[in-house]
RNA sequence: GGUCUGGUAGUUCAGUUGGUUAGAAUACCUGCCUGUCACGCAGGGGGUCGCGAGUUCGAGUCUCGUCCAGACCGCCA
């Protein structure tokens, strides 16, 4: 036997009982005449004595030989401790060994496995699985089993059922890139990895499945950041017969059933913003409003002066920042730095102090007046001792690069609290957005996105002011939901994918069987996913997703720990019918 | 595709204007120890300064290239 008990259950009432307990050697503490070990398991630390008094020389002598992460099976009795560790759960109790087998031993780990690990980053993914020894990650993944579990209980309840869907599916060309499979049997085809399982949970609900979800593994071969993964998981929802109206509350009520369950914390009613409305007051379709500065726009109150910054400027927009006078001019300086590096790209700044006795202070005293400065305050909400900091430029990168101060800002004051959290429906989105480079519209959300009853006339004189009945659902700044009413009818599918270029021939190609589908009776239907590794980072006041994930990775999308990609064999290859370019430059790694 | 930051002991980092034998903490090893829990004390071992080239009497330090890592922009229907 291994084990009687877990190392995080054993109190003072189970003094005198003899168990049997197995573990990770965290710590030796060899004084010589006592040694303590700390021995850890998931579920906590308990800690071991040998005494020279009362446990015999070979015990003593083999506990002095243990190191840090041997595995140990120990025998003995609890006892209570004579001085107690009140920060242990266990801290009351010890073990007096009196057997000890070690079961394995372990080289010293190249990092400390500890709460505060002095573990890089690189070096922690390399050895993920010393990592996952750590109680920070290890409760990280526990959080999103606890997220995975209340989300299966809570749809499974409200009548949905889970259905698995294929990941050897067929490439697309809109979106984002696929990552692509050979296929050995139908040489030179390819499958391709879903970027969602998206047009089968639709054909589900022609199937009359009515209400489904999945919590499934999607892939997107596109460049990484702190909060993207190539591979990644969501909570893939559909129903049949409903509104968006529906849906924003069915999922309101996941939501916050999550919120509560996990963090134990109660939000009312979400509330709910157009798209055009969050553009306007916080420059971008994902705000965080957990902290105030909305923008104001100052067209009006700035343009009947000499400055010609703000005369040519499409747009001017100033936020309000709170206590922000007390910055010293060098800080404002770096602010100002800061919203020129290019990653932001603004040009320049314009600052107002605005002092505590209603006088102001600006950089641009020289064009304007008190009575235009307390204009732009009463636009922009500063009170006094607040600071108003100002952009402008093309209204498509001025919104952006405010946006971008804010979060910076909202960032460096504090104000974005990890406790507090702060849902949001940002609704009303556009069906069409342009892109400059292949001038053309794209589906902003996906091209099975249905347009509001109300715009469809717009289609072809103003496709851009056309509305899509599409949701996303956002928390603390950050998309943790979106979805649509989709199309469900043959005529409306042809015709957005006609003006989406689509020729009929490559629409039947691509998506003939959906096409297909929709003429056997498809019901109404539309969805949401919830990106389910953003969702417990976020619910765990993380920003990065990787420990989230067991097994991440890296910048360059490579697992450093199994170290793929890799090349394959000729054999392989040759099964595959796959004859590979290589680039004489870097003949090590094959290009497609 | 681009911008920025970093790469020095097992690990996390410091290293001045280019100048003696490259340091600290921690980890590791040895010894000591009458209740430790970040145990303490004494001692010890440990370096391809990412890699390559260049400038120089002399490079961890300067220049160029390159590799790796991280953050961001583009991209992510």
């Amino acid at each position: 036997m291994y084990r009687t008990h877990t190392n995080g259950e054993l109190r003072i009432n189970a003094v005198d009982k003899e168990v049997v307990l197995s573990g990770w050697v965290q710590k030796v503490r060899d004084k010589g005449f006592m040694i303590w070990v700390d021995l850890r398991d998931r579920y906590g630390i308990t800690q071991l004595i040998f005494d020279e008094e009362r446990t015999s020389k070979e015990v003593m002598q083999a506990a002095s030989e243990l190191s840090r992460e041997y595995v140990i099976r120990v025998t003995g009795t609890v006892i209570e401790r004579e001085s107690k560790n009140p920060q242990l759960p266990t801290g009351d109790i010890e073990i007096l060994v009196k057997e000890l087998t070690v079961l394995n031993r372990s080289k010293t780990p190249p990092f400390t496995i500890e709460d505060e690990t002095d573990g890089g980053e690189d070096l922690r993914m390399k050895y993920r699985y010393l990592d996952i020894r750590r109680t920070p990650i290890r409760e990280n993944l526990i959080l999103r089993h606890q997220v995975s579990m209340e989300v299966r209980n809570y749809l499974s309840q409200k009548d949905f059922i889970e259905v698995e869907t294929p990941y050897l599916i067929k490439s697309t060309p809109e979106g984002a890139r696929d990552f692509v499979v050979p296929s050995r049997m139908n040489k030179g085809q390819f499958y391709a990895l879903p970027q969602s399982p998206q047009t089968f949970k639709q054909l589900l609900m022609v199937g009359g499945m009515d209400k489904y979800f999945q919590i499934v593994r999607c892939f997107r071969d596109e460049d990484l950041r702190a909060d993207r993964q190539p591979e990644f998981t969501q909570i893939d929802c559909e129903m049949a017969f409903v509104t968006q109206e529906d849906i924003l509350n069915t999922f309101e009520g996941l939501t916050k059933h999550l919120l509560k369950a996990i963090k134990g914390v109660e939000v009312s009613e979400f509330p709910r913003m157009t798209y055009e409305d969050a553009m306007r007051l916080y420059g971008n379709d994902k705000p965080d409003i957990r902290f105030g500065m909305q923008f104001g726009e100052l067209n009006e109150a700035a343009k009947h002066r000499d400055f010609n910054v703000f005369n040519q400027a499409e747009l001017i927009i100033g936020i309000a920042v709170p206590n922000g006078n007390s910055f010293s001019r060098k800080e404002i300086d770096a602010l100002i730095n800061w919203v020129k590096r290019p990653q932001v790209g603004a040009m320049g700044m314009v600052y107002v102090r605005c002092n505590e006795d209603g006088t102001f202070k600006s950089s641009v005293d020289k064009f304007y007046q008190e009575e235009d400065f307390a204009k732009w305050a009463e636009i922009t909400g500063a009170k006094p001792n607040d600071l108003i900091l100002i952009l402008s430029g093309d209204t498509h990168k001025v919104r952006p690069q405010m946006s971008a101060l804010r979060m910076h800002l909202g960032a460096q004051l504090g104000l974005r609290k990890k406790d507090e959290f702060a849902p949001l429906w940002v609704v009303d989105f556009p069906l069409l957005e342009w892109d400059e480079e292949t001038g053309r519209y794209y589906a902003m959300h996906h091209p099975f996105t249905a347009p509001k009853a109300e715009s469809i006339q717009l289609l072809e004189s103003n496709p851009g002011a056309v509305k899509a009945n599409a949701y996303d659902l956002v928390l603390n700044g950050n998309e943790i939901g979106g979805g649509s009413i989709r199309i469900h009818d043959k005529e409306t599918q042809s015709e957005i994918f006609k003006f989406l270029g689509f020729s009929p021939e490559e629409a039947r190609k691509q998506f003939g069987f959906l096409m297909d589908a929709f003429e056997f009776g498809s019901p109404p239907h539309g969805g949401i996913a919830f990106g389910l590794d953003r969702l417990a980072a976020i619910l765990g006041g993380q920003e990065s997703i990787r420990d989230f994930i067991a097994f991440p990775k890296n910048n360059a999308g490579r697992d450093v720990m199994i170290d793929a990609p890799a090349p394959l064999d000729e054999e392989q290859l040759k099964e595959l019918n796959l004859n590979l370019q290589i680039d004489e430059a870097d003949s090590s790694i094959p290009r497609h």
